[in-house]
RNA sequence: GGAGAGAUGGCUGAGUGGUUGAAAGCGGCGGUCUUGAAAACCGUUGAGCGUUUACGCGUUCCGGGGGUUCGAAUCCCUCUCUCUCCGCCA
């Protein structure tokens, strides 16, 4: 949510952010919209001044048992009342455009984004690793399949398309994947783990952003639960309408969640394998920090995120994308995408934002300074951590060998009970 | 799922439709006292919005949203949450 106060000051500036993400000038409807609403919380103000003024005499007047005198004042500001009904109903629905209006545009960029049309114009930043050398890359779903440990059929027989079983080998490495990520970001970097629900309501959807624009991506229950996309929207909401002590932030969360995605606008992409599910497991990542902190904070977590696929030796590279390839939310992102040999490409695994105070205005979510008395709104960011299913199909494409079996990675070996190597099933 | 009881400031907790933004206590902050601290005593102590160069002024807020009334923390409706009993359940 923007700040309509800020928009005031400088329209100018926040037009020309918001056209770079290829949004049409809109400050002077907003603003429009802004002095009509004030007018009216003037005009409000004045009839209940008027009102309570009344009211008070005809009080002490009832008080003093003079109840000819109450009678008259009372008859005096009869009137009144529909004035003034009218005029709050009209500040109460212009407020609710105003904010109705806010509610859609997107976050400005930071002035480092490039800006750009779509994905090609993505600047790569990084890159790390070598590919191995593999013979006859396959892509996952073949290799899995061969494995005799992913199945579509039993999958699209239970639930339909975009869905999957792992069977053995191939679902404790799921497991593996999602516990190894969970230890290193808890041990390693300070995030506290969290065990969140998945059924979350409007008010917590609409503070991360993915409501009210982006309902027909979301799956919704028949009593009005949404199905979280992700933990961004749970952990990012652990502050919501909270005041916060400064010296408690940065406050750090990640979690290994579910998420529900109705790809309603990626119909033919992606329909093979496990890299566009209806539901994947991710572990995210989500900081709170003030308003200083923020693009510091992005470096670190992209870091954290990084340091996943270096220890599981999975090539990649880092891309910042540009302002039209950036999310509803963000001010600035970082994606990480790791080779799939498979696919002699690389795709995305994880999406590090920095959200500036987008969200916590949203969500009410504020700090405030020890002996400070106003109070600033939280700055947020998440980042994935990684989406494990990727993962998994990153492990597979990067790890087979030339008999079809799968070589776990070192690091993972441990929370394999010890299996070093994945073969066919029986 | 059935029946009932609740939600008041940082916390505990009063509150009769009429100068109630709200008693009292605790806590916080400032001061007196003290070498310093404690105790005691005195004072002070919510948030949002509008307006103003500023001091200030106005207004809203007693879980959220509506309504009744000249006037609502107080009455009505509704939603959310909490608690108790019964039922069901991992």
């Amino acid at each position: 949510m923007h700040d309509i106060n800020a928009i005031r000051e400088n329209p100018d500036a926040f037009d020309e952010a918001l056209k770079r993400r290829g949004v049409a000038s809109v400050s002077s409807d907003l603003l429009a919209r802004d002095d009509a609403r004030r007018k009216a919380i003037q005009t409000a103000q004045e009839l209940q001044t008027k009102r309570n003024e009344a009211s008070k005499k005809i009080g002490q007047a009832k008080g003093q048992g003079d109840e000819a005198a109450a009678q008259a004042l009372m008859e005096e500001v009869a009137g009144l009342k529909e004035d003034l009904q009218q005029a709050e109903d009209t500040e109460r629905q212009l407020k609710a455009d105003l904010e109705a209006a806010l509610s859609v545009l997107a976050n400005v960029p930071l002035d480092d984004v490039p800006d750009g049309a779509d994905e090609g114009d993505n600047i790569q930043l990084r890159q790390w690793g070598t590919p191995r050398q593999i013979n006859n890359p396959r892509q996952h779903f073949e290799i899995g399949e061969a494995l005799g440990q992913m199945d579509f059929e039993a999958a699209a027989s239970i639930s339909g398309a975009r869905f999957v079983v792992l069977r053995d080998d191939l679902a404790r490495l799921e497991r593996a994947l999602g516990n190894f990520m969970l230890d290193v970001h808890t041990q390693e970097f300070g995030y506290r783990e969290m065990s969140p629900p998945v059924l979350v309501r409007d008010e917590a959807v609409f503070g991360t952003g993915q409501l009210p624009k982006f309902a027909e991506d979301l799956f919704r229950t028949e009593n009005g639960f949404w199905l979280s996309p992700t933990a961004e929207v749970t952990l990012t909401n652990l502050v919501r309408e909270q005041i916060l002590n400064h010296a408690s932030l940065p406050h750090r969360y990640t979690a290994l969640t579910q998420c529900f995605r109705s790809e309603a606008g990626s119909a033919g992409r992606d329909t093979r394998g496990m890299i566009r599910q209806h539901q994947f497991n991710k572990v995210e990542l989500v900081s709170i920090v003030d308003a200083d902190s923020g693009e510091a904070e992005l470096e670190r977590l992209t870091q954290c995120a990084e340091t996943i696929l270096q220890k599981l030796e999975l090539p990649y590279r880092v891309m910042l994308l540009c302002t039209g390839d950036m999310g509803f939310s963000a001010r600035k992102t970082y994606d990480l995408e790791v080779w799939l040999p498979g696919q002699d490409t690389y795709r995305e695994i994880s999406s590090c934002s920095y959200c500036g105070d987008f969200q916590g205005r949203r969500m009410n979510a504020r700090y405030r300074a020890d002996g400070e008395k106003s109070t600033h709104f939280v700055h947020t960011l998440n980042g994935s951590g990684l989406a494990v299913g990727r993962t998994l199909v990153a492990v597979l494409e990067n790890y087979v060998n030339d008999d079809g079996s799968i070589t776990v990675p070192d690091v993972l070996q441990a929370y394999m009970g010890g299996v070093q190597k994945i073969e066919v099933s029986q």
